[in-house]
DNA sequence: ACCTGAACACCGTTCAAGT
DNA sequence: ACCTGAACACCGTTCAAGT
């Protein structure tokens, strides 16, 4: 509490802009009002400076994202992973998961490339790494880590729109349309669904799914390899190399 | 060609708006113009009418889009499922996939509900109730229904969201930024990624998936509940056949 | 080089009238 | 009941200047 206290705000002086307290600034709003509430416009107010201004330092909306995403997993612990392979696979996609899901505005990021930031490339190669010591060819490796990502970028996606959704309708009596049905008369089965869903669906349970997606790639990938190294008898043109780039 | 050369367009009288006409005005822009272009101004041009003439038949623009995903689902198709338990439950699983991978929009629509549309509540039953008689309790066959529907929302998230990037910066070298890094210097075993990211990704590589995670859930709910009740060899999970479509 | 004001080309949605 | 015009409260981004 030394020299901190309200510098960004209306102060409206000695503060130039920079990728960094353009960073700070977004990082601030995104605590204080939530991620649809950072838009070009309301973080140049913010900086009381003009959306142009912004412009002068980060490419587009998207760049800004890409850097509050790298940013946050650069400040993220760095865990020590396990040695053996299939545990530090899954600890990798597990945190792969983790610091995306203090990150709403991944799903917006995605519109930009479909892929993560730099900072967390390590944890990306880390996975590969582990699913090619269990076994894998580097091609099935790369398979395991696209279904992970699926998986990952899939349910945290439906996370962050619900969450939203419930935070824009505090409690109105909107969150019907299609759920009504659910819990509707003919289909008692999948009231379970309607009232449960998300509801301890946090980490426990991706933790669980990843297990048995890493379970049954890594068994797919046994099954079409069985041997250590034979002849490599997979030549049908199905999905050969195709090098290209 | 009898009667149907540009009627809903400029000629400006004698429809009058109704949940259908409005649907299918709303199916041609999207097929014309894509999902980007679709908004409740743009329609309400392309009828002729007034953004709010709109609001007085759907409630909002995430109704609208329930509306069309409904549509959809109820035209499309409805095919045969096997008998076979797990084959049951592999085949929902394409087939909700499938009937979403023409829908970009459902990307919005997770914006509205999490869930998927009434016409296609057959599919995700059928589902649970194949994970049932595969032997799980019906809170696991919940459970499985809900990791396919991450891994198919998540895989159907980014490629319509790459798809959608593209288009917009029609072969403009700015796909860049985070996947320049990929094929970068020293994470050659990432290029793989950057290169064929996408590129053969679509049926045939879901449906891989698919039956590993089946196969991991299976496997999981078995080791839980440790009495098969003797008639369910489970052949080898050599994949099949893969009827493909 | 860094920043501003104004504009462009949009959004979804609401209000207050019109018929 | 059904529809309109105008407005509200926004977007991301660009242009043409300013210093």
């Amino acid at each position: 509490m030394q020299s901190r206290n309200q510098r960004p705000s209306t102060s409206g002086r000695a503060h130039r802009l920079s990728r960094e307290t353009i960073r700070d600034a977004a990082q601030q709003i995104l605590r204080d009002e939530g991620p649809q509430n950072l838009s070009m416009r309301r973080l140049a107010k913010e900086m009381s400076s003009t959306p142009m201004a912004l412009y002068h330092h980060v490419r587009d909306k998207g760049e800004l994202l890409m850097l509050l995403l790298d940013a946050h997993a650069e400040s993220f612990p760095r865990p020590d992973l396990p040695e053996e392979p299939r545990e530090r696979l899954l600890a990798s996609a597990q945190l792969l998961h983790d610091i995306l899901a203090d990150c709403p505005w991944i799903v917006e990021v995605l519109t930009s490339d479909s892929f993560v930031s730099v900072s967390a490339l390590w944890i990306v190669e880390s996975l590969i790494d582990s699913a090619i010591r269990c076994g894998l060819t580097q091609e099935d490796a790369v398979y395991v880590y696209r279904v992970i990502w699926y998986y990952t970028i899939g349910e945290l996606t439906v996370r962050f729109r619900r969450e939203r959704a419930l935070s824009e309708t505090k409690g109105t009596p909107q969150r019907e349309r299609t759920m009504a049905a659910l819990n509707a008369e003919e289909l008692p089965r999948l009231a379970h669904l309607g009232s449960r869903w998300g509801e301890l669906a946090a980490a426990d349970n991706h933790r669980r799914g990843l297990e048995a997606i890493v379970e049954g790639l890594l068994a797919q990938g046994r099954g079409r390899r069985p041997e250590p190294a034979a002849a490599d008898p997979t030549p049908p043109p199905g999905r050969a190399r195709a090098v290209d780039g």
